[in-house]
DNA sequence: TCTGGGGTCCTAGGACCC
DNA sequence: TCTGGGGTCCTAGGACCC
């Protein structure tokens, strides 16, 4: 939403419950909005500064991600998708034409696509974060940033906070800041890697103190790896006291995990499921619930892992509490193949496997929840996640696409300095002008 | 009134073996 | 009174990441 570069923007949780990204736009103090900080309590610095606040969406947040990954593979061989946001890549080439590369990089990501990235170059994973950083802060660096002499990494660690580093988490801000240890070059000037990995409790933190030295003890880790458990949960859009409607609820949640696990190609030998009132209701009986069932044959059926799921629900349910979430997780994951049989066992599996790709298949070509099993519940449901201010699907949703409208031949359309088409995207009341100039 | 949802790795310690 | 030396596997909990 390049029309929204100077607005301030929140983006919220799951559930619209807190700010898990904000954006200060025009706003160039900060004005207390937190990471965590639940939307409630920032109505009145909403209000005051005109934040325009959204719902989040995950899919576009992904496709956008996967955009920018395909750009990058045309310019690195080696890379390592790190996150959603974020990846390493590695390359051995003099420095000025690393930096150049970079430049071509983020100029033709910010014409494709309208996304501002920051790339930090550094001889090792955790400095190149550092570097990265200051590519974002300070616009001078127009984006990418280069920590290459060690009279640069001193300066650079010497204003850089030692919690702000990657792999330094609140835990060890506390313990390192009781011994007088503010910055990170702090740490690598009253600590040496052995005590830093003695009073750290292992070698993680020992990693991190070589890395910040300049030795390189993080590899590219380039390969695909299959995750070894898999979760997923909700908070409810509002209270639930009905035992069928929490019921419900984890089954659309086990349809999601399994179509996970099958994804992958694996099968859970367990299941591990939670239930949980409003912990933040003082005033309510709590309860926080776990049940782990041990599978009698690895599985990744949404049927019989859901009716498991259900029973440990109707374990764990108690009459008269008020209950907000639940989920479950896919644990000691094994592969499709490598499966141990049991000598009970009276399921058909080669049928219900066989189902599963069926409904896979059809969910695939016809959009999610196409074919669905009927114990998720059908229409809108109270336990149903509020998602009231979500963006358009634009680039994943058919019906969300924008329409080209028109096509200026003498724009004067300033958006890197491209001739950018006028396009009309899909309005959402009150918040989006009819037309828009957009990328 | 309203408070997110995923993951990984490492270590210590228990329980067992010879 | 004195009580060895070498392993493995598993799990809970801590710490970190996005």
């Amino acid at each position: 939403m390049p029309w929204l570069s100077l607005t301030p923007t929140i983006t919220l949780s799951n559930n619209d419950g807190c700010n898990i990204c904000f954006k200060p736009g025009y706003i160039t103090y900060d004005i207390g909005i937190k990471m965590g900080t639940p939307i409630f309590q920032a109505d009145a610095l909403v209000k005051r500064y005109g934040i325009e606040v959204f719902s989040c969406n995950f899919p576009l947040i992904a496709d956008m991600s996967l955009r920018v990954k395909s750009i990058l593979g045309r310019f690195f061989i080696n890379i390592e998708d790190y996150s959603i946001d974020e990846i390493f890549c590695e390359i051995d080439a003099p420095l000025d034409q690393v930096m150049e590369m970079c430049r071509e990089v983020r100029r033709v990501i910010g014409k494709g696509l309208g996304l501002p990235i920051s790339i930090g170059v550094a001889h090792t994973k955790t400095l190149a974060k550092v570097a990265t950083s200051f590519a974002k802060k300070h616009p001078g660096y127009e984006g990418v940033c280069a920590i290459n002499t060690d009279e640069q990494r001193k300066i650079a660690l010497s204003l850089t906070s030692i919690g702000d580093i990657w792999g330094i988490g609140k835990e060890h801000k506390k313990k390192l800041n009781r011994r007088k240890i503010i910055t990170a070059l702090d740490w690598l000037n009253k600590m040496t890697s052995a005590t830093a990995r003695k009073t750290m409790g292992g070698v993680v933190a020992q990693r991190t103190y070589c890395e910040l030295e300049g030795l390189s003890c993080l590899e590219l880790d380039m390969l695909l790896k299959k995750k070894k458990s898999i979760m997923v949960s909700r908070s409810f859009g509002e209270n639930i006291t009905d035992p069928n409607l929490i019921a419900e609820a984890l089954s659309s949640y086990v349809v999601m995990l399994t179509a996970k696990l099958r994804k992958q190609k694996s099968k859970a030998q367990a299941i591990y499921v939670f239930l949980e009132t409003n912990r933040f209701r003082e005033q309510d009986e709590q309860a926080d619930d776990e049940i782990v069932i041990k599978l009698p044959v690895a599985s990744s059926s949404d049927i019989e892992i859901g009716y498991y799921a259900r029973l440990a629900i109707k374990a764990m349910f108690r009459e008269g509490l008020r209950y907000k979430k639940t989920g479950i997780r896919a644990m000691r994951l094994c592969g499709e193949e490598a499966l141990q049989a049991h000598l009970m066992d009276k399921r058909d599996r080669k049928k219900e496997d066989r189902l599963m790709q069926a409904k896979d298949k059809i969910n695939e070509r016809w959009g999610a929840n196409t074919v669905y099993p009927a114990a998720i519940g059908m229409g809108k449901r109270p336990w149903h996640i509020r998602q009231e201010k979500l963006p358009p699907y634009w680039s994943t949703r058919i019906t969300d696409i924008p329409v080209v409208k028109d096509w200026p031949q003498n724009s004067t359309a300033d958006v890197i300095g491209e001739i950018v088409p006028f396009i009309y995207m899909k309005p959402l009341p009150g918040i989006y002008p009819t037309v828009l100039r957009a990328v």
